[in-house]
This record gives structure tokens, C-alpha cells and sequence, in this order.
DNA sequence: CGATTCTTTGAAATACGTTGCAAAGAATTA
DNA sequence: TAATTCTTTGCAACGTATTTCAAAGAATCG
């Protein structure tokens, strides 16, 4: 025996730096060195535990992705009503700018995703998820009597996750006509009115 | 005297042939020889008339912004109630399978806007107009007692063209889970719900 | 045709990023 | 301490994309 491996942690820590290094730079102007740079190691080094960079960037997308959705899973579990629910998953869902290196490596991974098959499934993995989560506070608010649903609950999640995901794309591209507040007031205007149940974004 | 110039010519041509690179291959991976090979002409040319292909890019942008909206404009403004009018803005504004490289270009551009404030003022003015196109529609729909909207005009308008940017986006990203069908159908159920106005998206 | 100006090209020079690797350094055990 | 294995580094070699430019080609006019 001898030295003992500690590539995990070693791994995990350039992932993070993978993703603050893309939220600094894009996917396009991605380099080795700011990879490096953001780990505080030498490009060698990264090329030890990463030959091959893009499985460096499927193991960012996946923690991003990961890390975006539970804590919102997280911060929803803790809520007792239906209407408290969907509130945080609003607060969550677009969270004040500046944005995060999670949402900024997500969206520089979208159209990324259109040529690359491992990418695209994992965006589409969220996009189900995200659904799956609204569409479960949704049941429950049925259940409770709190929500009186105009439209099929799964209708209502879509439409939900795709306005999310918009607002945060133009926060993430300096739209200055969209700011986070405005973008969960449409949002919360949208479920309130389509759930039948009165509940504002603040 | 001599050989006139030709410039603007060849310039529109390279903006196409940019497009269509930016199309193909992404921002990421956008060479001058790729430009170059699109438009026909050499890579000594295309450094010719864009010394900075930041300028083409600006160009490219430019092209893909104007032509997506007044070809919206055009349509619309061929529509004589307003019912039909945002039937058809819808249809212009998720268009099928596969995505043309006017938008391809656009959703690309986006998260480079959020390092490029060039880029993120057009991207600003797009959306402004968009939400204006719709504005202009609703208001008309109330005019002549077809809508009633439950909403301000102005948030509706924000809302459908958030909508309309987060499904070409997954359609953009090849999200499995969306089709531009679902999508127009989506974006049509919100708009004939909060205006109180029955239409479909087919 | 000859002069002039615009256009196109290809190649050399240059710049930049990645890959491969040898060597030194560090942690652990016997 | 010596042996072993894992880790880190820096650099040379390499590949590829951009810049620069001289020279040839094309269009127009007098």
C-alpha cells in the first residue's frame, strides 16, 4: 500500500471550478487555464483528473442541474400549505440576480444541448422534474381546497417551469426590461390567477 | 474612376453565411474558415470586409432581430380581427420543427449577451417590441369587444412572449419533453384563458 | 489599351490552446 | 528510512485558428 487516491474530492472541487470558470467566461470562451485558475491548480493537474473535458462539463451540468433542484425540493418540504409551497418554489425558482453560477452554467448549456445528445437529456431530465414539482403542489392544493385549478394540473406545471425558465434566461442575458422581482410577480400573477387562490411573490 | 465597390453586397452575404455558420456549428465552436465555406468565399475574404468578426457577429444579430420581428409584423398586420391576429402571432412566434437559423442564432446569442452589453441591448430591444407586437394586439381585441382581458395588457403581453422564448429555447436545446405544437398550444390555452377569448393555435 | 481602384486569394507569420510526458513532490506502510 | 503509489507541475511538441500581406485578378473609365 502507499498513498492513498483522493480523486473524489479532488474532482468535486473541479467541478465547482468548471462551473464558476463557465459563469465567468461562457462555454465558448472556455479555456483549460480557467478551469485551472479557478481550482487554484496547474492545467496539468486538471488534465490528470479530466483527460477529457467534456466529461468535466456532463459532471458540472449534472451537479448544477442536481443542486438547482433540490433545494427547491428542500425549501418546499419545509412549507405546510399548498399556497406557502408555491410561493417558495417561485422564490427559488428565480432567485435574485446576481444569478448563480448553478442557473448561469445551465443556460450557457442550452443551446450547447442542441448538438450534444448527453446534454440535451439531462436538460430535458430537469425540465420533467421541474414539472413533476409543480404538478405536485398543484395536487396537493386540490387536495386541500385551497387551488380550484381552470386547467389540468400537468398544463398548469408547464406552463409554470417554461415561464420560470424564460424569465431566468433573459436575467442571465441582462435583459433590462426583466428583473427578478418583476419576473416572479408574472409568475405569481399567472399561478394565482389560474389556481383560483390568492398568494403575491414577496 | 474605377471598379465600384461592392461592399454592402458582399457584407449581407457574410451576415447570412454567419447565421447559418452560427447555426450549424454554435457560437463555441464558430471558425472564420466555417464562415468562410457558408458564403462561398475564401477566409482572406471574409477578414476583408469584417476585420473584427465581432462586427459580423453584431451584424448577424442585427439581421436575426429584424427579420424575426417584422416578419411577425407582416403577418399579423395581414389579419383582420384580433382573434386572428394572435392566432397567427403565435404561429410565427414557435415555428415548427426544425428551428430556422434566425432563432437558432438568437438563443445562441443569449447568454453572450450577459457578457456582451452590445448584444444585451438588442436583445433588450427585441424583447420590447415583441411584448409591444402583443400589446398592440390586445388592445385592439378590446377596441372591438373581442377580449376581455383580466389582466394589464402590458403583463400579458410579458408573459406570452416569456412563454414563446422558453419554448424555442427547449426546442432550440432538443428538450424532448417539448414540441413546438405543445408549445403554440400552451401559449395559446394562457392567452385564451386570461383574455376571455375562445381560439386555438391550429 | 492603360490607368486606377476594388476584390480575392493563398501562404507566411503569429498567436493560442491542448496533449503528452518526464521528473519532482507528497503521503502512507513496512 | 526505504519502497510504493498517488499527485502535481512545467515544458516541449503539436495542432489549429487568426492576422497580415503581397500579388494576382477583375471591373470601370478615359
Amino acid at each position: 500500500m502507499a498513498r492513498p487516491k483522493e480523486q473524489t474530492e479532488r474532482r468535486k472541487d473541479l467541478v465547482q471550478a468548471a462551473m464558476d470558470a463557465v459563469a465567468v467566461r461562457g462555454l465558448s470562451g472556455l479555456r483549460l487555464k480557467d478551469i485551472a485558475q479557478e481550482a487554484g491548480m496547474s492545467i496539468g493537474s486538471v488534465s490528470y483528473y479530466y483527460p477529457e473535458i467534456e466529461d468535466l462539463l456532463v459532471e458540472a451540468h449534472r451537479e448544477a442541474l442536481e443542486r438547482f433542484y433540490w433545494n427547491r425540493v428542500e425549501h418546499v418540504d419545509q412549507c405546510e400549505s399548498a399556497q406557502q409551497q408555491i410561493v417558495v418554489a417561485i422564490k427559488e425558482g428565480i432567485p435574485d440576480e446576481p444569478v448563480t453560477s448553478d442557473l448561469r452554467m445551465l443556460y450557457e448549456l442550452h443551446t450547447y444541448a442542441g448538438r450534444n445528445p448527453t446534454h440535451a437529456a439531462m436538460m430535458t431530465t430537469l425540465w420533467d422534474r421541474e414539472v413533476s414539482l409543480y404538478e405536485r403542489i398543484i395536487e396537493r392544493g386540490v387536495s386541500s381546497k385551497t387551488f380550484s385549478p381552470k386547467l389540468d394540473a400537468r398544463v398548469i406545471a408547464e406552463t409554470a417551469v417554461a415561464l420560470e425558465d424564460s424569465f431566468n434566461l433573459h436575467l442571465v442575458s441582462s435583459n433590462e426590461a426583466v428583473t427578478a422581482r418583476m419576473a416572479r410577480e408574472r409568475l405569481s400573477t399567472y399561478l394565482s390567477g389560474v389556481l383560483a387562490c390568492e398568494f403575491t411573490s414577496d
